[in-house]
RNA sequence: GGGCGAGUGGCGGAAUUGGUAUACGCGGCAGACUUAAAAUCUGCUUCCUUUACCGGAUUAUGGGUUCGAGUCCCAUCUCGCCCACCA
């Protein structure tokens, strides 16, 4: 007599997957496709993680799903690899980021091996892989030569002292995280996408894709989108300045009784007047110098009075200018025409320095606004002409009546800003970008990429906050068309090598083109993906980028991304987060290892609750997991089979409801089921047909245990298909409430339960009902057959 | 402060269209097998009352709609996530 042994069965199921390669994807016009993918992951050097597990196991699970109903999957593995751990790894100990890369590459290709998963592994990319960088590049370009690739002026953490750039982590209190002293913000030209070139489409589309709301709403709020007008001021003895702000109320206009610029603004040198320039100056130094997390802990508002007065465009009021840090200057115009009587940060500022507060919407009588500051629609009152009318109406007219006199213009603002993607950083994808003599950035020509990244030794930013490859002379030397140029030393932000690498899967290995149409308009668009992560920064850049290359003639579709799955996290038993530090980390190759294999982890990771919440581990939990399957192992080669099938009804209900579930990634309920069926064949035995079942039921889950017993039942894998004529058991039980208390059940043969005078009749005549309708008179009877109840109403 | 979501046994959770609340698993209890333990198997396990039957209560709290509410509506409390001076 043999037992169930995990270790055993799974070398051997994945000894033979490794020799015959059976989930190498190819196009296939004769069969619909399947494209599915998680998030690919960043190989850190602690190897893989039991999220991830979670993660890929989804994936897996829907993949050989999806395989077994016949559909042509493509289910691609790959590694995000640029990125900080290994560039500081290689700051620490000297070693090349390259080869730590490939080292952790090589510990996670072979455990992700050790869970059996249906990966085509011809197809797996790395996005530090000269050849896969060279297209990231390309890609680059593409976005370089239509404008949407831009150098601006952006301010930046700089510490005099290191003369170099800081990241917002590294600034301490106002202090340089190395050297303590000060640090300041620079202006430095960096590199964006045009990302808000996309703004309403990516805004637009969100409503038609299935992916959680959640997400969806954050999206949308990161987009921000909103609806208003810019306003021009003219300002007092400065003739020829203007001052233009964006408001979502022009109809508050006549009540804008100052103005307010961020202390950003570079109008602000010019106007103010000579008695305030110091105050000014000091105010704004001091201002510009907070982060942003200092800007929003002290909410009490500061500010300080230029000396200058704008004319109210509405009136012809002069109104004075103040600075104030509550205004942003990456929104809008950085500037604002404040309305203390309808705005509660212009209201507190108002009260704060003493300034006019003039009401122009009365609030109407029911409303419970008492705040001081109403900030809702009503009717116009101090706005002249139009006084008397609703503020919502008046919206238009305002700004139409502005527009005539070349005064102001209807406007739409969006929260979201360009992508910074300049990186002064090593470990990166270079960008392909080379300057003249005249410091004009050119392309680096296509049939000169890739762009290597140098081997160097110290992976230092140097002093003049440049990445290391600035220390490389050799690097930074090139010829462009006869002229010598100087490369860009700067490198990409990792996500953009993450927003085009689901296109390379379809054609990875390609030498000419990032990807060729054919395949990409054959799998393409990713109709599964799953992740836990990223909710808004990667899920929008490839969205960005996937209308970008169809607006190219790239790709022949807009949305990347059909269905979103977004995993939640696995946590230690004690509920907190995994972590080295807290010595609460469970490592899911320990999990196999222990005896409990593969099989086991993954149907308990899908098993453990809905797959979208996060869910505490459990070291108990595990083990009824473990037994489930034993017992499949049981009945399927240890136990005497029935000659006689005689359990078609719950087999038929279990193939209808783990079908289901899984489509609909109900994995935990799926796995709930099957534990019902084996739980009901131990009671009656398992005829071969039951078996059968049950193996390729159980495969998307745990594939090694299924792939064996399919080969002791000689059968394929061809998943099952219910008959729903034999979903039905021979009886039923009738449930008969009164008063809608459940007070009985009747068993009654399954072709009675269609009769509602039948059933009503056998609930009245009931014994343990007629004791409690007694001689009270029935109101009513309600049959519902579908649920076979019949609930009976008594006074 | 604003937006969204969620509150079900000792625990993780199920209930898919308003129709039998607590599936499945863990834990616990009892029994079988065993010299014994582990493993395995069988049964019980929401709470209160009861030896048991019967009965009653119960989906955060309070109200409402309905023949019937975990599910829909209103209010309150708690927790979680996201955004946060965005004009």
């Amino acid at each position: 007599m043999s037992h169930y042994d995990p270790l055993k069965i799974e070398a051997k199921w994945q000894e033979r997957w490794e020799k015959e390669q059976p989930f190498v994807a190819k196009e296939n016009n004769g069969q619909p496709k399947m494209f599915i993918a998680e998030m690919f992951p960043y190989p850190s050097g602690a190897g893989l993680h039991v999220g991830h597990v979670r993660n890929f196991s989804i994936v897996d699970c829907l993949a050989r799903f999806y395989a077994q109903n016949g559909l042509n999957v493509l289910r691609p593995f790959g590694y995000d690899t640029f990125g900080l751990p290994a560039e500081n790894y290689a700051i620490k100990t000297g070693t090349a980021p390259q080869e730590v890369t490939k080292a952790n590459i090589a510990n996670f290709r072979k455990q992700a091996k050790r869970l059996g998963y249906a990966i085509d592994w011809s197809r797996e990319i790395n996005t530090s892989d000269p050849e896969y960088y060279k297209w990231t590049q390309w890609c680059f370009l593409q976005l370089f030569k239509k404008g949407l690739a831009y150098q601006a002026e952006n301010y930046q953490w700089w510490c005099p002292v290191d003369k170099t750039v800081l990241a917002n982590e590294q600034v301490e209190n106002g202090c340089c995280w190395r050297c303590g002293h000060e640090v300041e913000k620079k202006k430095m030209k960096q590199w964006f996408f045009k990302i808000t070139a996309y703004a309403d489409e990516l805004l637009d589309e969100i409503d038609s894709l299935d992916w959680p709301d959640k997400i969806k709403t954050m999206q949308k709020n990161w987009i921000g989108r909103s609806e208003g007008a810019e306003i021009d001021f003219a300002i007092a003895k400065h003739p020829k300045e203007q001052l233009t702000v964006f408001t979502t109320r022009p109809d508050t206009i006549f009540g804008a009784t100052f103005l307010v610029l961020a202390p950003e603004h570079e109008i602000i040198s010019r106007i103010v007047s000579d008695d305030a320039r110091d105050a000014v100056a000091a105010y704004c130094k001091a201002a510009i110098k907070k982060s942003e997390i200092e800007r929003q802990e002290n909410k009490e508002k500061t500010g300080v009075f230029t000396g200058a007065y704008a004319i109210n465009p509405a009136n012809g009021e002069p109104i004075p200018i103040w600075v104030a840090d509550y205004v942003l200057s990456g929104y809008g115009t950085g500037a604002i025409m404040a309305v203390p009587a309808h705005d509660e940060r212009d209201h507190e500022f108002a009260e704060q320095f003493d300034l006019p507060i003039i009401k122009v919407i009365e609030k109407p009588e029911n409303s419970i606004d008492d705040s001081g500051c109403y900030h809702d629609e009503g009717v116009m009152v101090n706005s002249d002409r139009f006084n008397g009318q609703d503020s919502a109406d008046v919206r238009e007219a305002i700004v139409a009546w502005l527009e005539e006199r070349g005064l102001g213009r209807k406007k739409v603002t969006y929260r979201m800003r360009d992508w910074l993607i300049s990186r002064q950083r090593y470990w990166g994808c270079p960008i392909p970008i080379a300057y003249d003599k005249n410091g004009v950035a050119h392309a680096i020509p296509e049939d000169q990429l890739p762009v290597v990244l140098p081997k160097v030794t110290d992976y230092r930013p140097d002093e003049s906050g440049r990445s290391a490859l600035a220390k490389s002379d050799e690097f930074k030397t090139v010829i462009i068309d006869g002229e010598e140029m100087t490369r860009e030393t700067d490198t990409l932000d990792g996500y953009a090598c993450s927003s085009w690498y689901l296109w390379r899967y379809t054609d990875p290995r390609n030498q000419n083109a990032a990807w060729g149409k054919d395949k990409v308009n054959y799998w393409a668009p990713t109709d599964i993906y799953c992740g836990g992560d990223h909710a808004v920064a990667h899920l929008l850049y490839v969205r960005f980028w996937c209308k970008f290359f169809a607006d190219e003639g790239y790709l022949d579709f807009r949305e990347p991304v059909k269905r979103l799955l977004y995993n939640g996290y696995i946590n230690a038993p004690d509920g907190k987060k995994m972590s080295k530090s807290k010595g609460n980390v469970i490592d899911p190759l320990d999990v196999i290892d222990q005896g409990y294999g593969a099989d086991t982890l993954r149907t308990y990771e899908l098993f453990i609750g809905p797959y979208n919440l996060d869910a505490a581990w459990s070291t108990e939990a595990i083990g009824g997991v473990y037994r489930f399957l034993n017992r499949c192992w049981t009945l399927c080669f240890d136990k005497a089979r029935n000659s006689k099938d005689e359990n078609t009804t719950i087999r038929h209900r279990t193939i209808k409801k783990v079908t289901e579930d899984t489509k609909r990634a109900d994995f935990n309920t799926a796995v709930a089921a099957m534990m019902e069926y084996v739980n009901a064949l131990y009671k009656t035995g398992a005829h071969e047909e039951d078996l059968i079942t049950l193996a390729k039921l159980l495969k998307p889950y745990a594939p090694h245990l299924a792939c064996e017993m399919l080969e002791s039942l000689e059968s394929d894998d061809v998943w099952p298909v219910y008959d729903t004529t034999k979903l039905k058991a021979d009886t039923v039980e009738l449930v008969v409430q009164v008063n809608g208390k459940l007070r009985s059940r009747i068993q009654l043969p399954v072709e009675e339960a269609n009769d509602t005078t039948r059933l009503e009749q056998l609930a009245k005549s009931d014994p343990k009902v007629q004791n409690y309708i007694g001689d009270k008179e029935i109101v009513k009877t309600i049959v519902i057959a579908q649920n076979h109840l019949v609930n009976i109403v008594v006074k």
